[in-house]
DNA sequence: CGGATACTTGAACGATCTCACAACTTGAAT
DNA sequence: ATTCAAGTTGTGAGATCGTTCAAGTATCCG
């Protein structure tokens, strides 16, 4: 049995790592997701190499596909894990009290702009790329499906919720993209207008 | 003079090309930018290479470098391409009739689900990588510029621009990205409620 | 007609990359 | 202690890529 042959889903974690030699190998796969990230970070998705990855991480090449067997494996697993990370702070949010939850939500997208602009910016590459591949699809899927779920914890308003998502994605773009200045009280005033109550002269 | 000494900026266009040769030059120019767009609708940004894009194009590699010394140039090029389009669509709504504005960028955001996927993909993706290339910021800021000055016409509340612009980009995206269901009625509401009077409850 | 200029080609160099493979080391299990 | 699986390494074959270059062709200008 190889690595790789441990590497399917991305959801995954749920063994039970009792061998000592697979715990070191699950630590090693984690180092090398790591590293990975790290390289789409500084230099794009294109400078993912399992060279440029295995000196990131402080390794030999072959160990790379070792553990992943093709570089698409590698994409694959570290676009779970950025999506994972996020997902799991916005489920924090969820799990708090209503009144943070949009401010919450503001400053995770005016972080996307600050010190974390680096990793957003590897995540939207990613992300990307996902909708290249159909077998993504739902990884990438899973940001919006928490800003949905933050978003039904405050209307019941199909329409709003919608709006929240989709107004939420807009600005991490801007802060992305356009220099736009990275406010947490103007950013949620944003997202609140996107949330407000449906326009009178329209319902279709 | 070689040819790539003409293909410096993006907006360009104002040559008067009276000589033959550099008329069919042009044109050739006009054909690799194509065929770019074509490799990046089919494999990704990251199947542009002067080889791929010379074959798509029919002609020799050296050509292709021939009038774009570096791929840089070529993708900046091709980028620019296709934002030129996308905002002169825009900004035919913003000549138009008042109350077709919003119903138009509705529909242009519904295309990039349909017909126009591969391309708004092509477009999104280019963009993405203008972030790790400060040069590509303004022409990737493009877009947003032409949606910033059809909202303009219609609000004269800064907020209410800056969420139907994030609100526009988000619905692009979950087109894109999501399986979301791509009807006009609905992505225009969402966009209406957008730049909907400001939640009363928030003036900050 | 005769340069000068723009376009076009084919070949090639050097660099890099993916992926495979066999050998070696470490730890677990019986 | 022995046996076997997991982890690890070095090497290299095969392929691709960016870019350069010298030589060739078409077109314009005088």
């Amino acid at each position: 049995m190889t690595a790789v042959d441990r590497a399917g889903g991305c959801p995954g974690e749920g063994n039970r790592p009792v061998d000592g030699r697979r715990a070191r190998g699950d630590r090693r796969r984690a180092e090398i997701i790591e590293a990975t990230l790290a390289v789409v970070t500084r230099d794009g998705a294109a400078g993912v190499t399992h060279r440029s990855v295995a000196q990131q991480a402080g390794i030999t090449t072959s160990l790379s596909t070792y553990y992943f067997a093709t570089l698409d494996d590698l994409l694959v697993a570290a676009l779970c894990s950025v999506a994972d990370e996020y997902t799991s702070r916005i489920r924090r949010l969820v799990d708090g009290p209503v009144q943070d939850r949009l401010r919450g939500l503001a400053e995770l997208i005016v972080e996307s702009g600050g010190p974390g602009r680096q990793r957003a910016l590897a995540e939207r590459e990613l992300s990307t790329m996902a909708a290249r591949r159909p077998a993504l699809g739902p990884v990438a899927r899973h940001w919006r499906e928490g800003v949905v779920e933050l978003a039904s914890t405050l209307t019941d308003d199909p329409q709003a919720v919608a709006a929240l998502v989709a107004v939420a994605d807009g600005l991490c773009t801007a802060v992305l993209i356009d220099d736009v200045p990275a406010d947490t009280g103007y950013v949620l005033g944003v997202l609140a207008r996107a949330m407000g109550t449906p326009h009178p002269d329209r319902h279709p």
